[in-house]
RNA sequence: GCGCCCGUAGCUCAGCGGAUCAGAGUAUUGGCCUCCGAAGCCAAGGGUCGUGGGUUCGAAUCCCGCCGGGCGCGCCA
């Protein structure tokens, strides 16, 4: 690649200009502004800090030396950049390679097949998924994915806490629905779930022949029935789990209690007020935290040890978990926690994407209520507002650690179409080219390429090859955001060339390799949709 | 009060291991459909990058203070 040429020549030239100095990064930047050519270095610059001479001079230097057959002669700019401009042939290359490599296209081995676990969502099953499970969904599936397209081996994992107090807390509310107390009513539980889907769950139960004295049999009922309407949700949404680990097997499983021994047995623990405590302080947390508490029960943030102690023994090396910035003070303390039992796991394990949360605006106002969870906006609320893809790409075009407004009338807006479209019609415009055509990819894909001779040409071509970077760059930091960013470029730029070019001339070269372009750009949007789980539609 | 995150164009947000980083979309205004999809394109106006210091030849970017906002600070999860 053109790319790496230019490195190893530069490399080559700053050995010969200051050998002591060998070991300076060499940075290739792609400039924004076309004039300044396809890559820049500011190597010079870095040496001059080192060398204490003049960066311009020693660009001087440097570019004389730097020779290769895919790029011009560098130029000096500014303070001492060296800029690279491509041979036209090399730029376009790009073009064959994406026909040829199709789907894999920005795709790597890179990973080398390494198992990493991502896990996100868990829910607990007390209710139907918020908005913030959905940024969760999105965000999550979408780094599963820039994962994998690194080359690691990924596991999709779901945590239910489908044990302790918010399941008792379910299960008395369900119970008294089924007895027909509504809340605010004498005997509805404190604190119990008012949601109208516990009343749909409470019939359902009775329906079904349930003993509404058999809080137990409610409880399991409850639980199953949320879990299957999760299920649902999730489905429509996109995202698929490989794993579904429940919080209630490691207690049977005596992991839970494993757990507190190894504290104890490690010294870390001690009585304090009838309650078990771990000096989580020995690790950089505020004060220390209570394991068991003086009722003999253990706090949520045992089983969770317990939970990621499994994740380290099943060979998940490296876990990325996706949570709600409410969550971070868990950070430290399941951290404390796997360093106390001394298992060798690393002091930063697990990463942590943590998100913010997403406010919902309609017709200029927030939106906090749905009509059948009560307190709270649904997934399946935004999926019915705005369509899947919509609420797929927004959710994921913001930084995951900024507050998201999620605007619906903005997604539905512009006779009811959403932004996101924008994306999808390039796409959409280049599959009807090759309809009207009669063109097909592959064979136009063998077309000479010496006709694209065009700045907006040149500029396509320029983005597509930067593509694969973009893709390592976002799995590298957990950042599916560059994702949609690049996207929402591309598109920009393509239509851009095709309302300023005539696509199907009737020059048949010259034809083959605009088509050429336009199914290289075809095959990039798909590729970068489908990490993002967003569909990308021949017709719209 | 303490900890973490955030403050960039009217609005929603990128950029933040310093330089070629003042950006995108949207909104506003003015152009472009006898012609491959105008759900599009082209152009213009609009910001002392919250604020005050510091480091540096050079700071939106790094450090400190302050102001403003979010989230945590339970023997809840």
């Amino acid at each position: 690649m053109a790319k790496s040429e230019i490195e190893a020549a530069l490399r080559r030239a700053l050995a010969q200009v200051a050998p002591d100095q060998a070991e300076t990064p060499i940075v290739l930047e792609r400039p924004k502004q076309a004039g300044h050519g396809d890559f820049s270095s500011n190597v010079a610059l870095q040496l001059a800090k080192n060398l204490k001479r003049n960066p311009r001079e020693l660009a001087q230097q440097l570019a004389a030396l730097t020779v290769g057959d895919s790029f011009e002669r560098p130029e000096i700019a500014g303070p001492g950049f060296i800029n690279f401009r491509l041979k036209a042939g090399a730029r376009l290359a790009v073009i064959r390679r994406i026909l040829d490599e199709k789907g894999r296209f920005g795709r790597s081995d890179a990973g080398k097949g390494q198992a990493v676990q991502v896990e996100f969502v868990s829910a607990n099953p007390t209710g139907p998924l918020h908005v913030g499970h959905g940024r969760q969904a999105a965000l999550g599936d979408a780094i599963a994915a820039l994962l994998e397209a690194q080359g690691h081996r990924v596991t999709r994992e779901f945590y239910y806490n489908d044990a302790g107090a918010q399941i008792d807390k379910l299960a008395w509310s369900v119970q008294a629905r089924a007895k027909g107390i509504r809340p605010g009513d004498a005997g509805w539980p404190a604190e119990g779930y008012a949601g109208e889907y516990i009343e749909d769950i409470a019939r359902e139960y009775k329906a079904g022949g349930g003993d509404t004295a058999d809080l137990d049999g409610i409880r399991r009922f409850a639980v199953d029935y949320l879990r299957a309407e999760q299920d649902v949700d999730l489905q429509a949404f996109g995202v698929k789990f490989d794993v579904y680990y429940l919080e209630s097997s490691l207690y049977a499983d005596g992991k839970v209690d494993a757990v507190v021994k190894g504290l104890a047995a490690n010294g870390k623990t001690y009585e304090k007020e009838g309650a078990l405590w771990l000096r989580t302080t020995d690790y950089g947390d505020d004060k220390d935290r209570v394991v068991r508490k003086s009722d003999g029960g253990y706090t949520y943030f045992v089983p969770d040890v317990a939970y990621h102690v499994t994740k380290w023994q099943r060979g998940f090396k490296r876990v990325v978990n996706v949570q709600g910035t409410d969550h971070h003070s868990t950070i430290t303390r399941v951290r404390a926690g796997l360093q106390a039992l001394d298992l060798g796991i690393p002091k930063d394990y697990p990463d942590y994407v943590l998100h913010s949360l997403v406010k919902v605006m309609r017709g200029g106002e927030e939106v906090k209520i749905s009509k059948r969870a009560g307190s709270y906006v649904t997934v399946r609320d935004l999926i019915d507002w705005v369509g899947r893809d919509a609420v797929r790409f927004f959710l994921v075009s913001r930084k995951a650690d900024s507050e998201f407004v999620f605007d619906v009338d903005l997604a539905r807006q512009k006779s009811d179409e959403n932004p996101v479209y924008y994306v999808q019609y390039a796409h959409a415009r280049v599959c009807s080219l090759f309809a009207q055509s009669g063109g097909d990819a592959s064979v136009v894909g063998q077309a000479a390429l010496d006709g694209l001779t065009g700045e907006r040409e040149a500029a396509l071509a320029r983005r597509l090859e930067e593509y694969p970077e973009v893709v390592a760059t976002a799995a590298r930091e957990a950042a599916p955001h560059d994702i949609a960013f690049y996207l929402r470029e591309l598109a920009a730029q393509f239509h851009s060339y095709y309302n300023a070019e005539r696509i199907l001339v009737d020059d048949g070269e010259l034809r083959a390799a605009r088509l050429a372009l336009c199914a290289a750009v075809r095959q990039t949007l798909a590729n970068g949709l489908s990490l993002i789980g967003v569909s990308a539609p021949e017709k719209m």
